[in-house]
DNA sequence: GTCTATATCTTGATAGAC
DNA sequence: GTCTATCAAGATATAGAC
């Protein structure tokens, strides 16, 4: 059971047949949800035997496991990536239109493994949520640090509700977003304008 | 499977052995996820052998159906509440703040019920889902007919867009607010806040 | 690294006594 | 209306050949 680093798995081209095993379980645990899905369903979506995936992982909750720690790691490196590009001086409404737009786009580009940390997560088993809580908080710890810039206004409760109802809002999309009937930027426009104009002014 | 209407089911107090079954069920369902919970774990909560449940509802899937209904009459209920006592002139923010909040209390207040509709739901055999999308369709237009109201500006994928992201961040909620530390008023007004004046003034 | 075969357990559901 | 007893199916996981 190696644990491999997202950097190193992106050098390991092309896809392996472990590879593959992740990306299917992935997409078969956001659509039917982590329990609904035997095993026996994902060894037939990766033409194998259900026993042949116990070579690759220990169990079904370490193969879940390495699937919501790929998605973490997509939206975290989507966030620091957006921080880097940002101009030194850019304004408060760019800087939260780039970061959630970072956001929704690691959401809808590495969506099996993102998204399956917004509703798999919520019903894994305690040791496998366990195992995910610390780079859950670090990513929420650049979103508190990303909202008390932007809106010194707000209390530390303020900025935490504010926190957390743009992750409910953002989340949510993997449940009504389709990536053909638009850019995630403009998504994110679309989302960050009103909320940062207030409704009043829509 | 006789199919009650909340009014029938409000006047035949006190609690059923049946209306017991739907609630510790409704709170399984919502902390462990509905294919994670069995029957046997339904019918330790209550006190019962599982066989019993049967006599009661007809399948798990008959028992999660008349949860997903009861909970989403809640939320429609709640939304007529506070239409129906709002002042015919109230401003647009005291009508948005209205409807939130009376959302909210309604999550809480029922809460395994509407909360198992926000968590539960995705995952629920196809069935379930669908017996329950009419109910859902309604309560959603009440929505889009109040943020076009008090948001003209918005067309009509803005208003779209404005209600999802309102339900995510409203129903994420459910996830990580706790009525001990405050009323649901206040939350809705920690929501509506800022969303309705804008971050760019908090 | 994938297979066949199987062990062991848990599941939803049924039969029938009381 | 609740029970005991049980079934048939499906689950995760293991053993060992190739």
């Amino acid at each position: 059971m190696v644990a491999m680093t997202t950097a190193a798995r992106k050098t390991t081209n092309p896809e392996t047949g472990r590879d593959r095993i992740l990306r299917e379980a992935a997409e078969l645990f956001l659509t039917r949800g982590y329990a609904e899905t035997s095993l026996r369903t994902i060894a037939d979506a990766v033409d194998m035997q259900p026993a042949s995936i116990y070579h690759h992982f220990e169990s079904k909750d370490a193969l879940l496991t390495e699937i919501l720690e790929i998605g973490m790691e997509a939206v975290t490196t989507a966030f620091a990536a957006a921080a880097a590009e940002l101009p030194p001086n850019a304004s408060a409404p760019d800087r939260l239109h780039a970061h959630v737009a970072a956001h929704l786009e690691a959401l809808f580009s590495h969506h099996a493994f993102t998204a399956a940390h917004v509703t798999v997560f919520p019903f894994a088993p305690a040791e496998v949520r366990a195992a995910t809580v610390p780079k859950r908080d670090a990513y929420e710890a650049n979103w508190t640090a990303l909202l008390s810039a932007i809106a010194p206004g707000l209390d530390d409760d303020g900025v935490s509700i504010a926190r957390l109802a743009l992750f409910g809002a953002m989340n949510s999309t993997v449940q009504w977003f389709d990536p053909a009937n638009g850019s995630t930027s403009d998504l994110a426009a679309a989302i960050v304008g009103p909320l940062w104009n207030g409704l009043a002014n829509s």
